[in-house]
DNA sequence: GCTGCTTGTACGGATCATGC
DNA sequence: GCATGATCCGTACAAGCAGC
């Protein structure tokens, strides 16, 4: 259980108060195109009816609760109204939490447990991706992007498949099979269990366990990533208005993509300044902080500079930041998309232009497939697809 | 409301690709 | 040739959430 939700010094209360309040402001304010949580549920209950399931009966039984689990690939689709710079689904809620479920359930559907991602053949790779992106609506501008990030959560889906299931090598097939259907035979568990105690796997295994031990600072985001996490934050500042209280972070950090990285790893009782901070966001702050006063006098107010060894956060944290990526930006945005842009195109942005064509006829495919054994998707949310 | 399982996420270094 | 960008994979962690 969270340690938070324990102690927390922001009374239970409070919260929902400010919650109640925040909610009917944003139902007002997005009066006509928003739809509340209730709203979404009716909506996905009257799709689901529509798209009745064969096992289901559809008499006044007591509607059974939502299956929970990774193989609950729904039979709609979700409409993406809103994308983070590297195509992940943003808006509605409903398509952002839903998309790296769905594509983890979709690499556990087509990949095999043993599979390694860089050997997987074209062929399935573009067979998930084009599942997936069945199951979002978006808009062709932002399909390319969409597409890129589709292939990245579902080789992650996989990996955290095979995580997962390493800590399940000590119970019998029965239960596997039960708990992952998609794991066709014993022998196919045999071969993972097998790989798995390969001393060379374990060599692996145990490289990356310390690379992971030394991560300093976990992030307190949850599933629901920054996004989600945001809303959080919300509330607690109202609170923290309410009582007049300023996060000591404010006085010492002027960059909010630095602000928002130190908050990312602190507990509500740290960031109010109820609480101590732990030693390495402690250290992050201070540095950062250092690193502003001492660009003030060189600069006016853009502290954004074109070499990340130059960035406040890589000031703070005393070392680059991860290669190749801009840290609390999206799911670690790409440099070239977040600081000011080159003339040359990016890698990434090459390789999709030229894997477009073959991912959307493998879509095509797909589609045409499935079109001839499933019905079409419907839109999952028709409040907000009226355009 | 609590418990405990499931999940998504960020992260690391190595390595390969690309641009100048 | 060098500097930088992008990708890969396995892991630990905190939050989410179904079920009691």
């Amino acid at each position: 259980m969270g340690k938070s939700s324990q102690k927390s010094v922001l009374d239970r209360k409070e919260v929902d108060r400010v919650d109640e309040e925040f909610s009917s402001g944003e139902q007002i304010a997005s009066s006509g195109s928003g739809s509340s949580r209730s709203e979404e549920r009716n909506n996905e209950r009257r799709v689901e009816e529509s798209n009745p399931q064969p096992t289901e009966t559809t008499t006044k039984k007591p509607r059974k609760k939502t299956p929970r689990g990774s193989h609950n690939l729904k039979e709609f689709c979700y409409v993406v109204t809103g994308h983070s710079d590297r195509g992940r689904p943003e808006s509605s809620e409903r398509a952002q939490k839903a998309f790296a479920t769905t594509c983890g359930a979709v690499a556990r559907k087509y990949c095999k447990i043993t599979d390694e991602w860089s050997d997987i053949s074209e062929v399935v790779r573009n067979t998930c991706i084009a599942d997936v992106a069945r199951r979002f609506q978006v808009t062709d501008e932002w399909r390319e992007r969409f597409l890129a990030s589709v292939n990245i959560a579902v080789w992650n889906g996989l990996a955290n498949w095979k995580t997962t299931a390493r800590k399940w090598m000590d119970k019998p097939y029965e239960i596997i099979k039960k708990k992952w259907p998609s794991i066709t035979d014993e022998a196919e568990w045999e071969k993972f269990k097998k790989e798995s105690s390969d001393p060379a796997f374990i060599a692996k295994s145990e490289r990356m366990r310390a690379l992971r031990a030394r991560k300093p600072l976990n992030h307190m985001l949850g599933s629901a990533r920054k996004e989600g996490k945001k809303k959080v934050w919300r509330k607690q500042d109202q609170i923290l208005e309410a009582a007049g209280r300023v996060p000591p972070v404010h006085n010492m950090l002027e960059d909010q993509r630095a602000r928002e990285y130190a908050r990312q790893h602190m507990t509500p009782e740290e960031w109010a300044g109820i609480e101590p901070m732990q030693p390495p966001v402690k250290n992050f702050t201070e540095n950062a902080h250092n690193w502003e006063e001492s660009k003030r006098s060189e600069t006016s107010d853009n502290f954004m500079q074109s070499k990340r060894w130059e960035s406040v956060v890589t000031a703070g944290l005393q070392k680059a930041e991860h290669t190749g990526r801009v840290l609390d930006k999206d799911e670690g945005a790409y440099w070239d998309d977040y600081f000011p842009p080159t003339p040359k195109r990016s890698r990434v942005q090459k390789k999709l232009l030229a894997s477009t064509e073959i991912i959307e006829q493998a879509k095509a495919e797909a589609r045409e497939q499935a079109s001839m054994t499933t019905p079409p998707l419907t839109p999952y949310s028709g409040e907000e697809w009226k355009v």
